[in-house]
DNA sequence: CTTCGATACCCAAACGTTTGGGCCAATCGT
DNA sequence: ACGATTGGCCCAAACGTTTGGGTATCGAAG
């Protein structure tokens, strides 16, 4: 099966020299490594080592350092474009510093996080990257207080060490942009109760409009699903002649762009036009945002970014280092969902 | 660090035993077991196992047996919906057959599957799933040659064994559709070329129109990346005034349904309704396409069931048996894109 | 002519399992 | 009452590394 029986052991016995020597030469640091052999043996093992295609077996490594080079990663579902976006920074920065990493979905299952979690540490990781952290952080507490070091990104938990989105200011952002518009009746699809995403993009909207004189009524913030089903469903409630507060808003926030694109095309099965009839504003700048029907005007999270520097300071934490919690920057994507730049109709007036 | 140094040493110990009895009670099949130890004893061994929370170091055992209950898998991009969701079903059927997987991504790039794929193999995994297989499947050739079980999914090539789609099925369901419609004048957005994906569905498309008699010209076929921006740069081509073939058509088929949503983008820039002045069919029936605001009519395949059954093929050639390709069943869903149920507008007629 | 310090190696134990083969005592068949 | 089973367990080697310690050789210093 495997092609390549040749261990330490084999490229000893053909140069006549001890494993160790072999084993120094070949993964020891510089330095050591001028201690071990001469140069012309150096020379000798590097060559027969790559002639035969030395691996060396990182069980056996492992198994003697105690050390794994593995990091397993959990998010609540792969095929969400953002956490596989994520995802692929962490997989690209492990890469970088020879780590392979396990991921696996939970679906923002408590029990299957747990599970999971249990099944990562059974293969014995050297460290953790949850992306599915629920805001209250007690099953993350257990994991720390079990040492492992670990890492949230997209979501933050209780103290624990994350990266995310400034969510909060992407919030901000979102309303600053509708207010400037106009919009002074507007609803938020604010995402699943338990993720800080959710909860610090409303709160950050929500204080932006307060500050400006404005009080969002509760019934105007819908929690749902972070996909385009969910969006759906709760745009419909929002905007359907029974609305929450009377009449329906002009704009809706919704705190993730699946969401937002659901809430699209309840707009549309309702007759409104989006950008005219309603301003509709979603977060992350996921690919498609811009490639849509009716381009999305959209809060973009470096999410790529995001999963670079998470595996970093999980790299960081593993060494022993100390490391602090990052918040990386959003940005303002004006696009034609939100009333800017249509392509053949007039701009729309807000409000 | 790691919070059980409990090893069977650790267990055989504390009951004076041996370990090798403590080993074949813990993990030998039952009729094995029998022979270890009295009832008695088994019962001691578990208790104390799970008291003191024993875990089994997966890389001593890997370094004894051989087998590391690890497979690798390659993807072009796990941000792309379709491999994330036939990743979810491996991961599942890996889970349930306690095998880990490292998943990377190679971005259709043959030297990252290169690279990758020593990478994967270097952690001595028992097999692979390649979800990026070129159609040619040369490189595969080599793997296959090194005596590495793996099999494909998503995409075939060559005679290795793969899951897929019965994508050329799926390119005549589409074709079947458009024709009842009464286009005649359509136009293909075949994908990669290098893809089997994009090359079956627009055989599949091309030889049904054929065989009603319908010739789909050369230049009415652009080959584009799998993502929406590929999809709205190929459809604005095929739509634009100087459209190869004449006059521009009234159907596009899109291999893939975020090129399709790229069509409809670029359609509705042009000032066309999808559904009415134009049909789109995509590929796939990813979650978004029932929820977009111009519903899309599609080609369901079944991708969740293909990472399984890739997954559990898997599993029967590391155990050494014969396996068969598999092709999943594709289903047309009907919807506005394509002219049918429009919301509140009147059906468009065909062509 | 010892002694010292490098240089260039070798030794051996350990990491935690698995597994083919023992060994002893009690039980069974006859 | 004897040898043959068999139940219940132990032994030891092996998987492929890493790593703290040798040791032998040699040139130079004292």
């Amino acid at each position: 099966m495997d092609t390549q029986p040749v261990t330490l052991r084999t490229l000893a016995e053909r140069l006549g020299l001890h494993v160790s020597t072999v084993s120094r030469v070949l993964h020891a640091k510089p330095d050591e490594q001028l201690r071990a052999a001469s140069e012309a043996t150096v020379a000798r093992i590097r060559t027969l080592a790559d002639e035969l295609g030395y691996q060396p077996n990182p069980h056996a490594t492992s198994l003697r350092t105690r050390r794994s080079n593995l990091v397993g990663v959990l998010v609540p579902r792969l095929s969400d474009i953002v956490l596989a976006t994520i995802y692929e920074g962490i997989e690209e920065s492990a890469a970088e510093h020879g780590l392979s990493t396990f991921v696996t979905n939970t679906r923002d299952i408590p029990a299957a996080q747990r599970a999971r979690t249990e099944m990562v540490l059974a293969r014995r990781v050297d460290g953790m990257i949850f992306g599915d952290a629920y805001v209250d952080g007690r099953f993350l507490d257990e994991v720390a207080a079990r040492g492992v070091p670990f890492v949230l990104v997209s979501r933050r938990a209780g103290r624990h060490v994350s990266v995310t989105c400034d969510d909060y200011h992407g919030g901000r952002l979102a309303a600053e942009h509708l207010l400037e518009r106009g919009h002074r009746s507007v609803a938020v699809i604010a995402g699943e109760p338990y993720a800080s995403t959710g909860i610090d993009r409303t709160a950050g909207f929500v204080d932006t409009y307060r500050e400006a004189g404005l009080r969002i009524p509760p019934e105007r913030i819908l929690h749902s699903p972070f996909d385009a089903r969910g969006g759906r469903l709760a745009a419909e409630k929002l905007l359907s002649r029974d609305a929450p507060g009377g009449r329906p808003p002009t704009a809706i926030f919704a705190v993730n762009d699946f969401a937002a694109i659901g809430a699209l095309g309840a707009a549309r099965d309702l007759g409104l036009l989006a950008g005219t009839d309603l301003a509709v504003v979603g977060f992350n700048d996921t690919p498609l945002a811009a490639e849509l029907p009716i381009a999305l005007t959209t809060i973009r999270s470096p999410m790529h970014e995001m999963g670079r520097r998470g595996m970093e300071l999980l790299v960081k934490l593993i060494r022993g280092d100390e490391v602090a919690a990052e918040r990386l920057r959003p940005e303002l994507m004006v696009r034609a969902s939100s009333g800017a730049d249509l392509p053949q109709r007039r701009p729309a007036a807000g409000s």
